[in-house]
DNA sequence: CGTTCATGGATTAACGTTAACACAACATTT
DNA sequence: AAATGTTGTGTTAACGTTAATCCATGAACG
């Protein structure tokens, strides 16, 4: 049987609660006595029952995840900087994917609160109605993290969709592109949406009206990257720039260009969005609109800790600011043209 | 305060006890209770808090996943498999990375089995002595994927490393490349060495040795890759081909060798290792070796639950068939071309 | 018609920890 | 010197669940 806090109480001759207290570095225990209690548990090889502790004192040090797919490249280094955070913030977490779905999500929800988690991260489903309900009922801090819902912004974490969609929807435009090609992402999240707005503002802003049939639908993979690029060149549509919800997509659209013998930028430029480490080592490297992903993950947590440990902190939207990283699939002769690799 | 089985207990005026075991589907309850207190619970919006159930039950339906770096696409999809099948199993996971450091291992061993997980998938370090010394003392199942350390094969779901390089690097071989350079991978890692004999093997299968100035170490991201690549030529070696540690790596060096105009396949044939997602998207798209990466966690979830539900089940190796992907970035003029993307 | 057995459920005692409270010993204040 | 802290520790009671027992009822049996 595993060493419990009695064997050391045992071993040491002070109560179980003194050995609780002193492993706990609760101030009310002496210097003297701390120090005998520790290196005997040291060398009993003393490992606390967590699950235990949590019981008692309501609290379990753990962290719920809920994302939508953590084999996605932009989720997986989210989830990276939030377990990163998390295990410096003496937290776990506990990861479940939802694969985009409301009820999955719920479901999660639900699991992550028998566990009895300290607060959640979450990756949400856009405003599904059960799930909205869900959020309000929660007692549990929580978090969204890259993403909104509607009445409840306050608890996300963004990163300028609108304006990051808009800066490089108008970088295009002003280079005098008219024929866009923009490829949407996912129907059921917020990003699409913003960055669907950050397109129109875009064309706005040049007092132009948007072609509609020059927006395409995806799941926001590499494969409908390329084939709505395929589809767009099989029915003939003419287009000087593809503008991709994000970067997997830009990667199945350079794939199919090239198929098609379309140079990029030369023929066609093209904009991902994410610029996700692999986009720099793209044939030509894509240009993009910068997401601090690990640090999306990080603040999530920061944040989430933040309201674990007192109650009373305020909710409030954060906001990191969108970047254009300008590379290889654009054109570059221009004077914004600020980064490299 | 949230719904308890007292609670329902209460209101049915059933006892704790038979709840409980109505809840849990005992047999010992009349289908007649189990309905009623199954209603009752759900009406009441009753979530079964595990935490207390599992330290009464000693069972906590969770297991621990030290991975190396959950945002490296290899783990990424490793991790979506466990993810997955624990899912379905009723099992749910906590992520731990370990950045490759023994010492993060052991810290995070320590701090899931202070969590009471019923078992362990590990990506391990190879063969780290303090290391090896904790998994043997360990009490609860675990299982090393991917990858294994010396004398606990047994525990390891592989993906024959040995015979996948051999194959390869016998294609080159084969088709008359003698200036084969190679890029390892990281040096604590099983994969490494495999990956290295398997090299060896096809060079002395073919009665040739091998010139060490071709074999370059490397940490197995896609700058070192690129990096590699670039100090080779500047160095003035001369190859025909490169053979990468992993898809990483032999993305970084498609990047050089286009910006050094060295054209893949025609002056140099690439190969990667692993089959990534991102992989037929390359400009070509990359020749690898094929490993299941998602079949993998989903294998390692299925056996470590097995072990978990039965002590007396024994532990043997798996083995899944390396299996070579023939795409652009090798010549594909021979009749053993038998894949597309 | 007493005995045995199955069925359905209640009662009690844990699981290992932490919180709440109590209290002795000694120091400090007034 | 009494009153009031302060420091360090022990005692007791939870936390919500499940395991281990135990018990009542009625059916089945010879």
């Amino acid at each position: 049987m595993n060493v419990k806090l009695k064997d050391i109480a045992d071993r040491t001759g002070f109560s179980i609660n003194t050995v609780s207290r002193a492993l706990r570095e609760d101030s009310r225990i002496s210097e003297a006595t701390r120090v005998t209690i520790r290196r005997i548990a040291n060398e009993m090889g003393y490992i606390p029952n967590v699950v235990a502790g949590s019981m008692r004192s309501n609290r379990s040090r753990t962290i719920g995840i809920i994302s939508a797919d953590s084999a996605n490249p932009f989720f997986a280094e989210v989830i990276q900087g939030i377990e990163e955070k998390a295990r410096k913030a003496n937290y776990s977490i506990l990861l479940i994917n939802t694969e985009e779905q409301a009820a999955n999500e719920r479901d999660a929800i639900r699991l992550l609160l028998g566990r009895q988690v300290d607060g959640l991260v979450i990756a949400p489903v856009y405003n599904d109605e059960e799930n909205l309900a869900l959020y309000r009922e929660l007692t549990i801090p929580y978090i969204f993290v890259g993403r909104y819902v509607d009445g409840m912004q306050d608890h996300s974490i963004l990163h300028g969709d609108v304006e990051g969609q808009a800066l490089a929807v108008d970088h295009l435009l002003r280079h005098g592109h008219r024929k866009i090609l923009y490829i949407a992402g996912p129907k059921n999240i917020s990003n699409t949406i913003d960055r669907l707005q950050g397109l129109t503002q875009a064309y706005h802003a040049h007092n132009l009206e948007i072609d509609e049939s020059y927006i395409l639908s995806s799941s926001g993979h590499m494969e409908d990257g390329y084939a709505r690029v395929n589809q767009a060149l099989n029915r003939g549509l003419s287009f000087t720039a593809v503008v991709c919800f994000n970067d997997l997509l830009a990667i199945g659209a350079l794939k199919s260009l090239h198929e098609n013998s379309l140079s990029v930028p030369d023929d066609v430029e093209v904009f991902g969005f994410d610029n996700l480490a692999m986009s720099q080592f793209m044939q030509p490297r894509l240009t993009t609109v910068e997401v601090p992903k690990n640090r999306l993950g990080q603040k999530a947590v920061e944040e989430l800790v933040r309201h674990i440990e007192d109650p009373a902190y305020p909710y409030t939207t954060v906001n990191m600011k969108p970047r254009l990283i300008l590379r290889e699939s654009t054109l570059a002769n221009h004077m914004d043209n600020n980064a490299t690799h």
